[in-house]
DNA sequence: ATGTCACCTGGTAGGTGA
């Protein structure tokens, strides 16, 4: 089973790249960040043209999220529970015998302002709700734009970042809760090539150079833990001639 | 050294968020 995270950064201009990417990779499920669309202009028909069913969630302009499957997403829930929330940041459903949470971790702005408050509120409802779906289901992935690096090894100048939106410690210690529930990043229990990240800036050149951070991930349970057989960034589509600023990450598991 | 993109409003640019 294959399952992707993308933040395709608006599904209103990346439809196309995201079919393309589909049909070559055949993901079991992907989970979508960014759509920037309403509910009522969700793609649906144009999906289920190329083979897809979608639960989705979203709102004008910013955020939104989506799950993509080749069989209907069964007990969608939108959003954290209990956590009264303006933005469309969160999916949750069940897909081949997994629960599936996609996410779109807020940005932060800057340590210290408000919208880092909001985040550090978020990030708390967020492992809430990730603790009460794991006692109902042993198999759960958690999957998105965390917006967070968790490690020195995720950033491409990790001098330059300290203490920066991203890497600060309060983020990562959020991070470290999420894997204390448990869940593991699929990603590292592979070796994996040095300088591997899932964001590059727009400005800067920052793809041509390869300054980018890993800030896109696959946690998976730990009765999952066993069975997953690879974890890797696609960076192809960002080579695209219109890229999303993030990669696709991808996790294969054994049957 | 610098270097963007997507979307909105209100308009043929400027602001916001990332």
């Amino acid at each position: 089973m294959k399952l992707a995270t993308w933040n395709v950064n608006s599904l209103a201009v990346r439809l196309p790249q995201l079919i393309d990417w589909l049909t070559a990779e055949q993901p079991d499920v992907i989970v979508l960040q960014e759509t920037k669309l309403t509910d009522d202009k969700f793609p649906a028909a144009a999906l289920a043209e190329a083979g897809w069913q979608a639960a989705w969630f979203g709102q004008k302009t910013y955020n939104g999220v989506a799950v993509l499957a080749r069989e209907a997403p069964q007990a969608v829930v939108r959003n954290i529970p209990g956590f009264a929330d303006e933005q469309a940041r969160v999916i949750t459903a069940s897909v081949g015998g997994l629960r599936v949470i996609g996410a779109y971790f807020p940005n932060g702005q800057a340590p210290g302002s408000e919208k880092f408050a909001y985040k550090m509120a978020w990030l708390e409802a967020l492992r809430g709700w990730v603790a009460q779906e794991l006692s109902q289901h042993e198999h759960l992935v958690l999957m998105g734009d965390y917006n967070i690096a968790p490690e020195d090894s995720d950033v491409y100048d990790p001098v330059a970042w300290a203490g920066q939106i991203h890497c600060t410690d309060e983020e990562r210690a959020h991070f470290k809760g999420l894997l204390g529930l448990p869940l593991h990043d699929a990603f590292r229990l592979f070796e994996q090539p040095p300088k591997s990240w899932s964001w590059w800036d727009y400005r800067n050149l920052a793809f041509r150079k390869n300054q980018g951070l890993r800030i896109d991930h696959i946690l998976v349970s730990d009765a999952l833990k066993a069975s997953v057989s690879a974890c890797r960034i696609d960076k192809a589509p960002r080579k695209n001639e219109r890229p999303s600023d993030h990669a696709p990450v991808v996790v294969e598991l054994a049957p």
